[in-house]
DNA sequence: AAATAGTGGACAGAATCGGTCCGGTATTAG
DNA sequence: CTAATACCGGACCGATTCTGTCCACTATTT
């Protein structure tokens, strides 16, 4: 019988794993009174999170939309799904906001229960991507978790740094954004005592820790992408062109921001864009194109075209039933 | 300045979104001593939440993974993340667990601010999933969640329920399973008056409340599954059985539970599979079965193997500039 | 009209809370 | 090896909060 704090967690709880629920039926399930139950739903309602009443006949409390998110329980198996669905989402592309999907993949990580993390790691290690574009390395969750927070909350940082000779040192750190390009995660900021801007690969940072205090918001538009536009001019083997005939939406399904860049004019219509996908390799494409299901015209490169036709010729076999030449490479 | 519930709450935030955090810095975070901080840590420990203490210099608290899953808070963005991913989890067939996503997602949905849900529909909105098979009409979130909760804990439901001529009924159910089936949702279990095994559609279930106690764990191997049965042969136009080489993942990844059926004998290693699809439709197959870039077969109907080919020459016709013939029909 | 359910004030004893003080232990830098 | 940094947790005690009880009131549904 835990203290009044945990009950009045308990009760968020079982208000959020069901519809509505009388009074008697928490009271009994929590060991109070049903005055005290009461007491509590005021409480949460203190702390914003949103609880309705219904009163009269078939009446009881339930939780509603309000201003802001309360704690969410989950369970084991809500948690798997979460970070599959968080998984799922990065790779189809679904996801808009990739920092916000890596902090809620890392928040719920960190306190994964043994058991289930085992269960995850069985599931990806099953899953073997072998063949997906783009797929990122996560940061360390800790490192992730404070800086993103800093960022939000304009908070400075002190890091400690290996830089690339293997050098340690310890800065302070007014962090702008958190940006992910090329397969790695970066931090670009002001170093506090240099008083100038810096980016810093998140991999090196061996620890964080927020410090007291906040800085004020830089000026100008978005200094992070500002500062990672030097990436921009990427070293890449292929690059690829395409026209594709769909609407935004569609042809972002399979072609994620991570790996292609496209004219997003009218996102709700179908019309032909111009897709630039840049990539170390080219195999991956033709089956992407494929699952499109659009009309597509390949710009360049040529080898491209030779692979789609070699895919489709593959396919040809197997609907054909001939089945020696329906082997992959 | 709220009272100790809030401030325990705000400590579980403050840990949740960074790395680790000094008790002298949480103390001023939360405007109490910092002995009162190591009483919160510790009722938190009381109520399974994992928190580790790191002694000596570059101490300080942080969480770590425990038995059970701590109360998440997320942010709005993180929030929309995981509703994003939950959606992509269960597209892409990521999702294993499907009661699980929809939980899960059912439970945020219900205590998502406004302005977020609206952001939300605004992005479903311009998805306009025009061409994926299988999507399913989530249920009402309340009476999925409270029937979800009483299957785990094997408590009985009071549900009042309109029958397909309209007539509505009160009963007690004990509730084993929940099951999604042709893009409806059903509980099955035991009418506790008439004493047998029963189906309800969730939609037409109007209110499901638990009733205290709770009933023995029906015996025999799941009922539910078993109950369901009863829709196995389903009326579909096509019947497709294909043979697949790859692993149970690999084949997961398009085609889901929801639409193929699947030998998972031993499902990590790559081998010849065979595959049984129920559709209304065939167009959406062939891109699906190009996506998945494996070695096929289709036993049948000859007419995927047409549509197929037909496919795999407009593919052959983008590919080669064509543009005449590349259009969809 | 009856039954079901939430609302909220008042009261008093019990329990909890939170600040202060303090001697202890673990870890790391130098 | 030592100093500095942090966590650890017992003891004490006044102030505050919590809880159960009792009760009259309102809203809904059948």
């Amino acid at each position: 019988m835990p203290r009044p704090t945990g009950r009045v967690l308990t009760l968020l709880e079982l208000l959020q794993s069901g519809g509505t629920r009388t009074v008697a039926e928490l009271a009994d399930r929590l060991g109070v009174d049903g005055r005290t139950v009461r007491r509590y739903v005021d409480q949460l309602i203190d702390l914003d999170v949103p609880v309705e009443s219904v009163r009269g006949r078939y009446g009881g409390y339930r939780l509603a939309p309000g201003y802001r998110l309360p704690p969410l329980m989950l369970s084991d198996d809500e948690a798997l799904a979460v970070l599959l669905g968080l998984i799922a989402g990065r790779r189809t592309g679904l996801t808009t906001d990739r920092t916000a999907s890596e902090t809620a993949s890392a928040k719920i990580r960190r306190v994964l229960p043994r058991h289930v993390a085992r269960r995850l790691d069985t599931l990806l290690a099953a899953l073997a991507f072998t063949d997906q574009p783009g797929e990122f390395d996560t940061p360390d969750a800790g490192v992730l978790l404070t800086i993103a927070d800093a960022v939000r909350h304009l908070r400075p940082v002190s890091i400690r740094y290996t830089d690339r000779e293997g050098r340690r040192s310890e800065r302070t750190l007014h962090p702008y954004g958190v940006v992910a390009h090329a397969g790695r995660w970066y931090v670009t900021g002001e170093d506090a005592q240099l008083g100038e801007d810096r980016t810093f690969r998140l991999d090196r940072i061996d620890d964080a820790r927020t410090l007291p205090g906040s800085f004020a918001a830089p000026a100008g538009p978005d200094p992070a992408q500002r500062v990672v536009s030097g990436f921009a001019t990427a070293e890449y083997r292929h690059e690829v062109t395409l026209r594709i005939h769909g609407t935004v939406a569609q042809i972002r399904a399979r072609l994620p921001e991570t790996v292609a860049s496209l004219e997003e004019h009218e996102p709700a219509t179908e019309r032909w864009r111009r897709v630039e996908v840049r990539a170390e390799r080219l195999d991956w494409v033709p089956p992407v194109l494929a699952a499109l299901d659009r009309p597509f015209v390949v710009e360049r490169p040529d080898e491209l075209r030779d692979l789609v036709v070699a895919f489709a010729d593959r396919l040809t076999s197997s609907a054909r039933g001939e089945r020696g030449s329906a082997g992959r490479p």
